[in-house]
DNA sequence: CTCCGGTGGGATAACGTTATCCGCAGTGTG
DNA sequence: CACACTGCGGATAACGTTATCCCACCGGAG
């Protein structure tokens, strides 16, 4: 029974005495079906162990591939990791399987996925598009019916070549940029912009030299977390001093290693925003090494930061929402709703902790000590609006 | 162009002036082609835009489908999304697409997704089992042709009811257990034994009383960590004590409750073996929160823990190396391979930071204060393996 | 009693691909 | 010069499913 070819709707058709239509009727839910014969053919498919083929029956015109993938730029980075996982939950109850995917932020990897994908003949797609999406990107974007852009727009080189990113405008709530010609994918992205003013606002009260440490402001995240920092100094009327943006380092060892000599320099920073996970790791290592205290905020948030020393304040952007928002998003579209595209921003909300404050006292002690509680020299912070919750 | 149903290789044909089955021939790559009627082939494509339907192509008879799916607990766990970013990684090299998913630990849903990946005819399955498959789960996996367990051995109540776990006994190696009429699959584990023997030695010279700290012993792998900390406790002539054994909590926040509790309740104990990630947090939380210093050691390591305070000690399993061996075998087994069913066991290493030592002076200090790189205090660790190394 | 409408089921044609079976042409050798 | 072999290309049959078309049958109504 288990070894040899697999049964198909003629076999179960034969064993239950009906017509392979009938068969294909029941397996498909359809009700004008009389009971006595539906139960005939149920026993076949239990005896036979029947599995309905569907990738046979995708090839159908008309018919749905139930494939939906998700490119990010790598699954194994918790943050996307988190963002997938939304988006799955979000397919899996309409239906669809996903097929994930790591582009490696390579643009030629990128494409051969996306081109494999079409072979495959998913009904929707996902993309975390690489910093340079390759030259093939363009055209192959136009074959793809339901897409959905995460986390960052793309620069579409067919429009146009007026080099106007999709939909960067002012990200303050739902909207449609209705860019004639572009690409027609939906865009659901962070605020990062709030975010990057909140974190640096929240820096500013320990001093006015707030430094911006991160990966290349090319990645669209990084320049309008970059923006919202500018911003935030620019409200306080303060002129940003450029020797303060440390950008272009990827990994959490170089951060480390570049804030360090920025610190041995002797280097005046009254705090850090980390624009993301690893700058954030990279400062607090440097500082530790260093034995120093400075005000820290950073970027998305890190299982178990409420635990590092200083708890670690950070802003952070609500993943789950991302992903789940970008499924339903292509749902609708794998659905056939043709309305315009739209940009979705999902909120950035603060979760204080107690590194962003002024170190309490610069007097160093010597040995680790067991802190008690609450510490009568922390200040309370500056209206709470997210309190440390118990994520995950 | 873009509007419209697809070109297919009949219209490739047409267009190119030759046969179908010359195309055919072109797409899948054979040699034995004029290079003037390839040049004809070729741009008849480009101009079309033509793109191989795989999933037409798969439905006949010897073909594979490419697809291989990866059934973790919940892909949003970063353990998880480590494993399943080294699966992805091997997969796509050998040409294969990962449909991810996650069971939720339900055995009703995982059944329903095998079921459905069953239909989809994926070439191959690696799953992490959850505790209790369900029914129809025995049946199921038989029609696998290549299937790997990730992570948990299962049982498998279609082995005579005997109760034996596939593939449990000494995990020490690469071995066959050959359980005959059991389920083919191979296995792939970390040593999660030998990792719960480990830490608790680490945590021994601060005294006899080690409490294990964990979820259900009903899973396999913290069924196996707690053996392998009743082991080190045996070696080392020490009676264990049952209630130093806290297993069945789940979330951090549970941990750090029931910790409290016991911590409340003036429990005499030496050292913390956090069994998994949120009981980690949970015991850290727990100790922060009242002030004080235990030794712990973790298991599985958390992006950041050299930046607790105190760092945090773990052992941790080569979750890459796990992905990678699960995919690897799962290919091999895909290409044909009959082999018996193996067991993988991958090592688990110890990472030492700090917080398994014993707290330096249980005298309190008021205020969070910055200790010099290396205290003077702490006694240079036994034996290190591996020191912090700066992963990813 | 007959006719008509409605319903359930049977034959059959796609869907886009691969593969088998040939035939034809070109070339080398006897 | 003729025959045989090789090598490439054309018609055609699956693969397992869905859907269109149509007929047979049954009940109710005229």
């Amino acid at each position: 029974m288990e070894s040899g070819k697999r049964a198909t709707m003629v076999d179960v058709a034969a064993a239950a005495g009906v017509a392979l239509r009938t068969v294909s009727r029941y397996v498909n839910g359809q009700t004008n079906i009389a009971p006595e014969i539906a139960a005939r053919i149920a026993a076949a498919i239990e005896t036979l162990n029947f599995r309905r083929n569907s990738a046979a029956a995708s090839i159908r015109p008309g018919q749905r591939s139930g494939l939906v993938a998700l490119i990010t730029e790598d699954i194994a980075n918790p943050f996307y990791a988190a963002v997938t996982g939304a988006v799955e939950s979000v397919l899996r109850r309409h239906g669809y399987l996903l097929l994930a995917a790591s582009s490696e932020e390579d643009g030629g990897r990128f494409a051969d996925l996306v081109e494999r994908l079409i072979e495959r003949r998913v009904d929707g797609l996902i993309v975390v598009p690489p910093l340079d999406p390759g030259p093939r990107w363009a055209a192959l974007a136009r074959e793809i019916r339901a897409l959905v852009l995460l986390d960052r727009p793309v620069v579409t080189e067919a429009a146009a070549g007026t080099g106007t990113p999709t939909g960067t405008g002012t990200p303050t709530g739902t909207e449609a940029p209705t860019a004639p010609g572009a690409l027609r994918a939906d865009l659901v992205v962070a605020d990062d912009r709030a975010g990057g003013a909140l974190a640096t606002r929240l820096l500013l009260p320990a001093g006015p030299r707030v430094a911006f440490v991160g990966d290349t402001l090319a990645l669209p995240t990084l320049a309008a977390r970059h923006r919202g920092h500018l911003d935030a100094l620019h409200d306080a009327g303060i002129h940003a001093d450029p020797a303060l943006t440390v950008a272009g380092l990827r990994e959490s060892s170089t951060v480390a290693a570049g804030i360090g000599a920025l610190l041995d320099a002797g280097a005046a920073v009254d705090g850090f925003f980390a624009a993301n996970n690893r700058a954030a790791l990279g400062v607090l290592s440097a500082l530790a090494e260093r034995g120093l205290r400075r005000p820290v905020v950073g970027f998305d948030d890190i299982e178990g930061a409420q635990l590092f020393d200083p708890p670690l304040t950070v802003v952070r952007p609500d993943l789950a929402a991302m992903g789940r928002t970008a499924a339903e998003l292509l749902v609708e579209r794998i659905a056939g709703s043709d309305r315009d595209p739209v940009v979705h921003v999902v909120p950035v909300d603060p979760v204080l902790r107690r590194s962003h404050l002024a170190a309490p006292a610069p007097a160093r002690v010597t040995g680790p000590a067991a802190a008690p509680p609450a510490p009568a020299t922390s200040p309370p912070p500056p209206a709470p609006p997210t309190r440390e919750r118990d994520h995950q």
